[in-house]
DNA sequence: GCTCACACGCTTGCATCCAAGCTTAGATGC
DNA sequence: GCATCTAAGCTTGGATGCAAGCGTGTGAGC
């Protein structure tokens, strides 16, 4: 009996899959590109019509999506695209810097394991060459990820990973037109740097700059 | 139209409520309890059974579960409680450590909420009165998810409670016996203590200290 | 005795069906 | 005209039914 769990964070390119990763990923893509704008009523009858299948995967859905702070569940009554506040960004902000700060700290006692800096540079090439807004925002996401998970403590990557959908609301406003675009992965190059250095205080410092600069940008 | 999201986090004696808050319940307290030991294969149909409802509340139950960290899912197979390992121990301190040092350091910047001090005190006696080791353990969760809640972030606090089921599972081991209780609880009054000061490197420090007095307790 | 194929029993995944709650619109009484 | 009551149409929550996948055991063939 060789027991092999199923991976529970799907790719996001594994075609349909089950129904409610499809379900899942319907909604989310929906919410990120704005046709489910922030305030609007979904039902899980409306989704699963429109998708196609019964109302038991969507709301397989809804409750993931409702654990990662897009949707609010409201019982008998629907479910509501949650508006990004600037308060909301604010702690997302804060509590992906503290991700991210230990992660570069736990490898600087751990060390940095091996081609990480193929990983990270790859997503930064893909973050160079991204074609709009939003393809940007998902290598982005994918390049943190990466830093997070270069630590070694799942438990930290797990959690990390279920903040990553709410980006997806925010990151084709600060990236929108090209040369933001150039600017951001050129800071980000230089934090990638200090990852790799596994340098906690200088990265630490860095990261709080940049972030300084996305929100006022 | 005056929504109002139900809690998404019930309250862990709010009676029966809905069913599948129900089936949560009862697995993670067998879980806890011991009676669904670690590598136990457990499924939907059993469990729905044994509580006397459907298999569909038990299904939503075990993703919550899963996600927690505490089951593992196998398409077509069924689930399997997850063992508390030595490397999942360090994980899983070391990830709790991360929030409540943040979330201090983020109280010295922005305050220590009025109430706290109450608050945390009223766990801290439930704490030296707990009749026994899980007891015990339920108030030590309450007491570190309050300190992380003062914090103010929303979505820090929502991660976090998200790694307390998993406590659950290894503290009836250290404060197995009254004395270590004890000892526990009144290292918990000194971190009490440097949490209502806001004191983010003292905290720090006396918490490095506690996890490894735990750790090799 | 050993290997391989097939069939059976188990499981989940999803579809469908039913009950109960919430909202609202319309009828009714004043 | 206005407040109140009622009933209909939404919604979700849960139960039930069905199909497909996985593991195991059994039996045929060698």
């Amino acid at each position: 009996m060789s027991f092999e769990p199923h991976a529970s964070v799907a790719s996001v390119l594994d075609a349909d899959g089950p129904a409610a990763e499809k379900a899942y990923r319907v909604v989310l893509d929906a919410i990120a590109a704005g046709s489910a704008p922030a305030g609007a009523l979904l039902t899980e009858g409306l989704v699963a019509e429109s998708v196609g299948m019964s109302r038991t995967p969507v709301r397989e859905a809804f409750l993931r999506l409702s654990t990662e702070g897009l949707l609010e569940l409201y019982p008998k009554r629907g479910a509501i695209v949650t508006a990004p506040s600037a308060a909301e960004t604010d702690e997302l902000l804060e509590v992906r810097a503290m991700f991210e700060k230990s992660a570069v700290a736990w490898m600087a006692a751990r060390g940095v394991p091996d081609g990480l800096e193929a990983t990270l540079r790859g997503h930064l090439d893909a973050q160079a060459n991204a074609a709009d807004a939003l393809e940007f925002a998902r290598s982005d996401r994918a390049l943190h990820e990466a830093i997070v998970a270069a630590a070694g403590n799942s438990i930290a990557t797990a959690l990390f990973a279920q903040t990553g959908p709410r980006l997806l609301r925010y990151w084709h406003r600060p990236a929108r037109q090209p040369e933001d675009r150039a600017r951001m992965a050129s800071e980000h190059g230089e934090l990638v740097e200090l990852v790799l250095a596994a340098d906690a205080p200088g990265f630490a410092a860095k990261l709080d700059q940049h972030i300084e600069g996305v929100r006022n940008g």
